[in-house]
RNA sequence: GGGCGUUUAGCUCAGCUGGUUCAGAGCAUCUGCCUUACAAGCAGAGGGUCGGCGGUUCGAAUCCGUCAACGCCCACCA
């Protein structure tokens, strides 16, 4: 044990803890008579690699997790990966296409064979990532939303939806994605704000030879589906056009002018040109008002044969060239700046398309109400509480979710088409033939008759379900997990999916399990670089996980980004953090050091500094076990770590161990150096949630320990006895023994020389054998008074002094006591203001003018010693 | 356009229902130290009109109003 090296390798050390906890199956959790503790991972796409924020996101999970096990609970936390269809399908199309194929070249079942091959190979690798980070996940319940029983549950909820009226298919406007050539859900468009251009276009009005209206436009390619101009009834200065037509420009097509309130009149002209099947508005007018639609865009953004012109060319190509011909044929008025708002899809980045097709769709309306009210009513809380307003604001705004996809990666959605028209739907092909059958009274259909719908569920279809399903409590309802571990109890996540994933979850629970998925939601920040710019791969200003940790150590990285993660604030991450907490490793590791080297006498006696020391460190670890436990239910996590950062640097390592320290080569008593080690094994445990790794090599350095135990298992330390008294007395003695300090530094006296230490009229500490060894003391004497040539410090209102001989410098001491006594003449003067208002003294409670009064009179007493040193220092 | 949030030391933040934890913490800075665990360290020190203005009150960082800056979410004005 001697041998310990003085700086702290965490490398080899992690790698062998981690192991040891695999090989002794220290994660893993099955049902038992304790109380459950459960955290479901947010799973991460199966093919991704660690960022920030799953460090960030990892790292408080397992910090709750472990603690909760160190509680006593039953700790679980199930680990996973999502297919992330539209993300894994546009990687799989990508890796295709540099082979030279095309995913239309494929059948269904092909692309599925390298979908799968792509996930096989680089699914996983996240996990493996995680364990790096010393996830204390159950790895034996690893699941992915597109296993087997993940899969038969999203078919089956599916189907009960359906069955219950609750999705529906039809011809919507749905938000379309021209690159990954699927419909999206409203939640995966991402408005950004852009510098545009409005057109203005002549619209010629049909039989009125010269006259034209004027149309603004911020996409004039679209005129090639106008059915119909729109003005507003009240608008006077279109009157004139009632029941006319106009000439859409360069098309020529005639088209009915219609009157509607829906436009503003303010607006551009007053005009709207109206293209039912590529504007959410338009559609609405169309409907409205009986117009043809003409879809004029092909399925990758391209015009369409129903355009009539431009067939064939890019949808911003087209922009550019028809404003040229509209300028060439003298029916462009003008072009205007103006900045609007432009729909992007999440995934491909791509400017959305709206666009009229056939989806399928699940109703938000009456399902969402259990999930609204249990939020609200805080039966399940957020942290921060403020996002308690957007949740909602989403919920009671929500429409029809859209949740077919035209992907092949993903669950496939079980409706089968029948030949004669109609469908049906059934978790497998069977049940569908026997629906059919029933249903056209058709005995002699086979499954080769029927069609299976070619689109797949939307991601969040799947994950939804993920606190149900992980334990199979939607296939198999009453099963022993699903009513031990259900529902979970912290769900740990980012606020950018509250909608995508925590609200759907929520609607989830009620619906099929009637009760929350979780009890507390702790939404993280995101990770900023230092100047507070988003991390992100485009901009290179995100570090890679695992090379910090190679760097500073997992614990120095956990402790890094916890420093810096108060809960709901943006993280601003920077290396410096990862800095500060390997140091602090260094600092544990130190301080086993010195502990460890001490040699260990039976027969010595405790000194009276040490007793002390012990006591009064007791009730200062009990009194912070205490508060980290407080802090940590609210998930002030960064909190409880600072505090138990300065309980082991501060308190331990500064003042504690300095206060029994053996001298120089001497033994320490045995009483007190088994007090001092089990501090320490307090320490570590207070320490593990937070840094695994250092806390069990350590805590198996302590004393010889049984295989397969863990630090992972001990006692977390959460109470005790506090005597406020001890604290109270050895914070005065660290400021007398500070004050020496002060003392010797600017006087420059070395540590090595003892000093003496006077004390004006009546004090007594009963720590002066702590003062004494710390502040290297040869005696401290009462005095009546001042010993001229001395150095003085004030604690509280008692005068310290340290007669230096020779070594005063009496102008400065003068000096520097008359600005003491300045300041306390001018602190008296506005307690002395407050006392004398009479209001203040009638109103006020007792207590606080009783305080007041107190202040009054330590500051005179203050102001006389210090009035009558400065005399004596003036005789000299 | 609506809603929410933030603004306290150089930086990142804590300060709950107004008064003895009220102006705090960590980092950074400055000074002196290679003192026999640790220079990735030790000892000490300095640093803020609590965003601006106005109000309530005996008393405001804290409550109210208002303005400003920043951030986030939502929304179909072409």
């Amino acid at each position: 044990m001697n041998e310990l090296a003085t700086k702290y390798d965490p490398s080899e050390v992690e790698d062998k803890w981690y192991k040891y906890w695999m090989e002794h199956d220290l994660f893993k959790s099955v049902p038992d008579e304790r109380e459950p503790y459960t955290i479901v991972i947010p799973p991460p796409n199966v093919t991704g690699v660690l960022h920030m924020g799953h460090m960030l996101n990892n790292t408080i999970q397992d910090i709750l997790i472990r603690r909760a096990r160190m509680e006593g609970k039953n700790a679980l936390w199930v680990p996973g990966t999502d297919h992330a269809s539209i993300a894994t399908e546009a990687k799989v199309v990508n890796k295709l296409a540099q082979e030279g194929i095309k995913k239309t070249d494929l059948t269904r079942d092909e692309f599925l064979v390298h979908a799968w091959e792509w996930t096989h190979k680089h699914g996983g690798i996240i996990l493996e990532q995680l364990k790096k980070l010393g996830a204390s996940c159950d790895w034996s319940r690893t699941a992915f939303t597109m296993d087997e029983k993940r899969s038969e549950s999203v078919l089956k909820v599916f189907v009960d939806l359906f069955n219950k009226g609750l999705i529906y298919r039809g011809v919507r406007m749905v938000n379309w994605d021209p690159v990954a050539l699927t419909a999206l859900s409203d939640e995966e468009v991402i408005y950004k704000e852009e510098h545009s251009k409005l057109f203005y276009l002549k619209y010629k009005v049909e039989g009125d030879e010269g006259k034209y209206i004027v149309v603004a436009t911020t996409r004039p390619e679209t005129i090639l589906g106008d059915t119909a101009v729109c003005v507003n009834p009240n608008d006077e200065r279109y009157q004139w056009l009632k029941g006319k037509k106009v000439i859409v420009p360069l098309v020529g097509r005639s088209i009915p002018i219609i009157m509607d309130e829906y436009v503003e009149m303010e607006f551009g002209t007053g005009c709207l040109k109206v293209t039912p099947a590529h504007d959410v508005n338009d559609y609405m007018l169309g409907e409205k008002y009986n117009l043809p639609t003409i879809d004029i865009f092909n399925d990758n953004g391209t015009i369409s044969e129903a355009g009539e012109m431009y067939v064939g060319k890019d949808r911003f190509d087209v922009r550019k060239e028809i404003t040229v011909d509209l300028e060439k044929a003298n029916l462009l008025e003008k072009v205007e700046d103006y900045n609007n708002k432009v729909g992007y899809s999440e995934r491909t980045n791509v400017v959305i398309e709206p666009k009229l097709s056939m989806q399928w769709f699940m109703k938000m309306d009456n399902i969402t109400i259990p999930a609204l009210d249990a939020v609200m009513n805080d039966d399940i809380k957020f942290f921060p509480p403020k996002f308690k307003n957007t949740y909602r604001h989403w919920m009671t705004n929500i429409k029809d979710w859209c949740i077919s996809r035209q992907l092949w990666w993903g669950h496939r959605i079980p409706a089968y088409f029948l030949p004669e028209g109609g469908y049906v739907v059934a978790e497998t092909a069977e049940k569908a033939l026997e629906l059919a059958k029933a249903k056209t009274g058709n005995n002699s259909l086979t499954a080769a008759d029927l069609r299976q719908d070619e689109d797949c569920l939307d991601t969040w279809f799947s994950s939804w379900l993920w606190p149900i399903s992980l334990f199979d409590g939607i296939i198999d309802p009453d099963n022993e997990e699903i009513k031990y571990y259900y529902p979970s109890s912290d769900l740990v996540t980012g606020p950018d999916i509250i909608f995508f994933w925590v609200a759907r979850m929520i609607i989830a629970g009620y619906e099929y399990k009637q009760d929350m998925p979780f009890k507390n939601v702790y939404f993280t920040g995101i990770v900023r670089d230092k100047k507070g710019r988003k991390m992100s791969k485009s901009l290179g200003n995100s570090p890679d996980p695992l090379e910090l940790i190679e760097r500073y150590g997992a614990d120095g990285v956990r402790m890094g980004l916890m420093l810096a993660a108060p809960a709901g604030n943006d993280i601003l991450y920077d290396d410096s953090l990862c800095e500060q907490g390997r140091n602090f490793n260094n600092k544990i590791w130190n301080a086993f050091r010195l502990v460890k080297g001490w040699e260990v006498s039976e027969t010595i006696e405790q000194p009276e500094s040490s007793k002390i020391a012990i006591e009064w460190f007791d009730s200062v670890l009990n009194s912070t076990a205490i508060e980290v436990k407080d802090l940590m239910s609210k998930f002030r996590l960064s909190e409880a770590l600072m505090s138990v950062y300065k309980l082991f640097w501060d308190e331990y390592s500064s003042w504690y161990l300095e206060m029994i320290k053996p001298g120089y080569q001497q033994p320490i008593d045995a009483a007190t150096y088994s007090a001092t080690l089990s501090f320490f094994d307090s320490l570590l445990r207070l320490l593990h949630p937070f840094m695994p790794f250092i806390t069990e090599e350590l805590w198996q350095h302590i004393q010889e320990r049984k295989d397969g135990e863990s630090i992972m298992y001990a006692k977390i330390p959460e109470s005790g006895h506090v005597n406020s008294e001890i604290i109270e007395t050895i914070n005065i003695a660290k400021e007398i023994i500070a004050g020496v300090r002060t003392v010797r530094l600017q006087k420059n006296i070395p540590n090595r020389d003892s000093l003496e230490l006077q004390v004006i009229g009546t004090f007594s500490n009963p720590n002066s054998a702590v003062i004494t060894k710390l502040a290297n003391l040869s005696a401290i004497t009462n005095v009546i008074d001042k010993d001229a040539t001395a150095a003085s410090f004030l604690v509280g209102t008692t005068e310290f002094c340290v007669p230096l001989g020779n070594n005063i410098n009496v102008e400065e001491e003068l000096k520097k006591q008359e600005g003491e006594l300045k300041y306390l003449q001018g602190f008296l003067k506005s307690i002395e203001a407050k006392l004398g208002n009479e209001r203040f003294v009638n109103n006020a409670p007792a207590a606080v003018v009783e305080g007041e009064r107190k202040k009054q009179a330590d500051a005179e007493s203050k102001i006389n010693t210090l009035q009558e040193s400065i005399d004596r220092l003036k005789k000299m």
